[in-house]
DNA sequence: ACCTGTTCGTTGCGATTGCAATGAAAATAT
DNA sequence: ATATTTTCATTGCAATCGCAACGAACAGGT
């Protein structure tokens, strides 16, 4: 019996997380003409509020180099807007502009649309696909 | 009530499937120095045969420059050998030398291992977990 | 047989990524 | 108070990726 990749839990993970991120980064991106740190980055703000660089970092999964480049585009789009920390001058905190936030309640209502479809396509597996998604991103290895 | 986006499936899917190919790529990395895309080359090859880039390329899910170029390093390192095909002078077969066979062998233990250990930390969920990601690879858009 | 369209693999090129280096600011130690 | 170390964010740079273009070989139609 030789090696399946197929049956390759990595492998198929890497596979499907491709083929879902592409088919809703193609939304987003006719839609608003973000790409994916782009949307991770508007996603958390519009959640968490006024936050720094490295809280997002740090929360998103993204290299910080990524989230820095990311928000000068939005900043640049009008999207977000940055300002010094009051009293650690190192941080810069963004925020949504309105614009920013019109637009995220806009893709929110898309993309929960989007997970709604999802999930009833894949039927009763769907929740333990979650359960154990968290479980691998908090802990597991 | 926002969206949260640590509840969105995409991106737990990308999240989950970023850690745990890091986590094994280090593991052929260190152990023979391959890439991803190398070792779905090599672990395909190892399963099917002698077969052409373009098979390789349908099953693996890789872009064709990406499986000719990992070849051509394959073939560098001695790990596979190329050679048109009988009639259709357009293809290229890939075949594992004896060398790539010995490599696989091991590699194929270590990715069993590594899919054991992981299947018995997620537990009950590890089978509906595979469930769905075939769901996904596989059909649902 | 000839012509057109298609398939295959390689290569070029722009865009994206991740890592390391940099510089500014703050925390900690002496 | 000064010096050292650490933390943040940005920037530079090399490596990688995906897409498109290309040349070679084949298929199908006329």
């Amino acid at each position: 019996m030789s090696f399946d990749l197929d049956e390759f839990l990595p492998y198929q993970l890497s596979v499907a997380a491709a083929k879902i991120s592409r088919s809703f980064a193609e939304i987003y991106r006719a839609e608003a003409g973000l790409t994916i740190p782009e949307w991770r980055v508007m996603a958390h703000l519009h959640r968490s509020g006024p936050v720094s660089v490295r809280d997002i970092t740090a929360r998103v999964h993204l290299d910080k180099s990524i989230v820095s480049r990311a928000a000068s585009k939005l900043e640049g789009g009008g999207l977000i807007s940055s300002q010094p920390h009051e009293t650690d001058r190192r941080l810069v905190v963004l925020e949504l502009t309105p614009d920013g936030n019109a637009l995220m309640q806009r893709l929110g209502r898309i993309a929960d649309d989007f997970q709604a479809r999802l999930l009833r396509d894949l039927g009763p597996d769907a929740a333990h696909l979650q359960s154990a998604l968290r479980r691998i991103i908090d802990g597991v290895p």
